[in-house]
DNA sequence: TTGTAGGCGTTATCAA
DNA sequence: TTGATAACGCCTACAA
């Protein structure tokens, strides 16, 4: 492909007689050039459309001015809202975002990170893929010296920035919310346990019925129940055992919710006087379902805005090794009818 | 920042005692080297932890692997699925994306084409903003000899590669079925009639009116309603209408159209007997409303690997100023409860 | 205030 | 098959 030649500094300074570095620092427009060549320069640049050169730039001054940006899946709601808010801090900040999706596995993880540590990026955000495995990966990007943000998923034991929920009392909270409302055979639908987030939403379920007096009932936990047809398959378990439950927490999402509602309006069970139902993250349609389902909102987007600004503010010009600062987010329990016994 | 300096290729080079073109060139692994020291070059390489740079690489070849997207909104449904799909294939390309959002506004959307040729992108993918005006910006990209992909909303007078719904046909279709369920007072919510998109949509509706002999009336062709709440604004409007539709064609959103169906609710009008409705998009939610809505899937994901595979196969190699493709994706109607009155 | 020169890490060309 | 060298476009000491 034969490119028409880009205009360079060095043209400019050829056109103006100058040389190409003070063309450089009049463009920086810090350093010392005088306001008269400054003002031709820039005049000039703009007549042969000159646009800087961003790779040469980061070639020379060694770093990237970029956030490379890992996730499970972009077209999942609560990551694009993520992402949505880092890239409205980014893009104040003239950053550029890269994104890469793992597709929940561990492999394309890897690689994901392998590409963004070769593009140089300045600093990779990362939530695991559901098939986490290991963290030599995340352990290599900080060896690198390339700085590293985890959310929501996160390697445990790997000592990084983190933004969080506090996803176990917010769990903690739904469920006690449940009790409260007169529900006392508690189902929990949980997510794949090697994740930590879906270990701390079932420990928070615990902790409810713990602080309850409530009896932990095995038959009542049903592992790996994260998506609509899983959740579907779970509720028809749980309604089949000789002494069903009278809510289920579907730790997992939203969409594990919505299979218990389907279930539960095909077997004529009225939500919520016979069932009460919890979901998690807050997605648009839980406000439309019929009845609308309770669920946790995660301030997705101002997560994303809390990752950028960590960035920005706390590790930017700090060195890899020093002080790792965990933020959280802490999230919200929204009730709505799905669970609202007491008023009925 | 103090980095860990990064091992090049000159690292491995004096390791082994050679020139550092020839590392370059086993790594690269296609030119001429001995079996025998590429083995020993990649083999030192993994030893020493080598990372290739990215950004010399790019520097040197004066191409970035890298493909710019801009749209109007990362988090929404339709262009996080279509980002999703233009993911899929430039990974395996090992091509990485750059997105920008323009949050609907034309000024960040000049600025965000800016970013992206100055980070010498190999090609721009854009869906134009809401209040699109002029095209200079895009002709710009062209004139920097950056390939263009425009997709959905485009800009109608400049020549560029494609990729579109056939969204006229589609809209034609909804509203066929309408007339055809028995409806015969359909009323539009329209989008932004600067967006030629919008304005084929409009356009798909006047056709089947007039297909099938059916009056064209002003009063129910309602401009710019295209969320949630406009729908509903709308919605109320022609409800209050002497002569009130029988169905409504919310060629905006599925958005728009939650909120037809949420005033009829309110209103305690019949869906379907009473009132059809038909919206657009095949967001998620369409599903689970009660009744089910009747809508048009986009394809969303079938775009973006469309959008990708034009790039890689028709464009990449080819100069800038010749052939323009434009792909066509047909999108489909899907048929719900919500306008299905003859079935009742 | 401006110019000179060297280098960031690669790759491409030419010569050996 | 390998080595030497220049160049991609920019930035930054340092010298003038």
């Amino acid at each position: 492909m034969i490119l028409p030649k880009r205009t360079t500094i060095y043209d400019i300074a050829k056109k103006l007689n100058l040389n190409a570095s003070s063309v450089s620092r009049a463009l920086a427009n810090n350093s010392n050039v005088s306001e008269a060549t400054r003002d031709l320069i820039l005049k000039t640049a703009k007549e042969l459309n000159y646009k800087p050169n961003r790779i040469a730039s980061n070639l020379r001054k060694g770093q990237n001015q970029t956030i490379g940006i890992v996730v499970p899946r972009i077209n999942q709601n609560y990551f694009s809202n993520v992402i949505a808010g880092i890239e409205e801090i980014t893009y104040q900040k003239r950053y550029n975002i890269i994104i890469c999706q793992s597709n929940e596995s561990y492999q394309k993880e890897v690689e994901c990170i392998n590409t963004l540590v070769n593009q140089q990026v300045s600093c990779i955000v990362i939530s695991t893929s559901a098939d986490f495995a290991k963290d030599d990966h995340l352990q290599a990007v900080l060896d690198q010296g390339i700085h590293l943000v985890q959310f929501d998923r996160v390697a445990p034991n790997l000592d990084t920035h983190k933004v969080l929920n506090d996803t176990q009392e917010a769990s903690m909270e739904a469920v006690s919310h449940l009790i409260n409302q007169g529900y006392h055979r508690i189902a929990l639908l949980e997510g794949p346990q090697n994740l930590s987030i879906f270990r701390e939403r079932k420990a928070g379920y615990l902790e409810a019925l713990r602080k309850y007096n409530l009896p932990i009932n095995e038959d009542l936990m049903i592992e790996n129940a994260w998506t609509k047809e899983l959740g579907e398959k779970a509720t028809e378990m749980l309604l089949d055992l000789p002494n069903p439950p009278d809510a289920i927490f579907a730790s997992t999402s939203d969409f594990a919710a919505l299979g218990v509602l389907t279930v539960a309006q095909k077997r004529n069970i009225k939500v919520p006087q016979q069932l009460g139902i919890c979901g998690y993250a807050n997605e648009s349609f839980t406000e439309i379902t019929n009845p609308p389902l309770t669920t946790i909102d995660q301030f997705s987007n101002k997560m994303g805005k809390a990752i950028a600004n960590l960035y920005f503010e706390e590790i930017k010009n700090k060195q890899i090794s020093t002080s790792r600062k965990i933020v959280n987010i802490k999230p919200e329990l929204i009730i709505r009818a799905s669970s609202q016994k007491n008023k009925i």
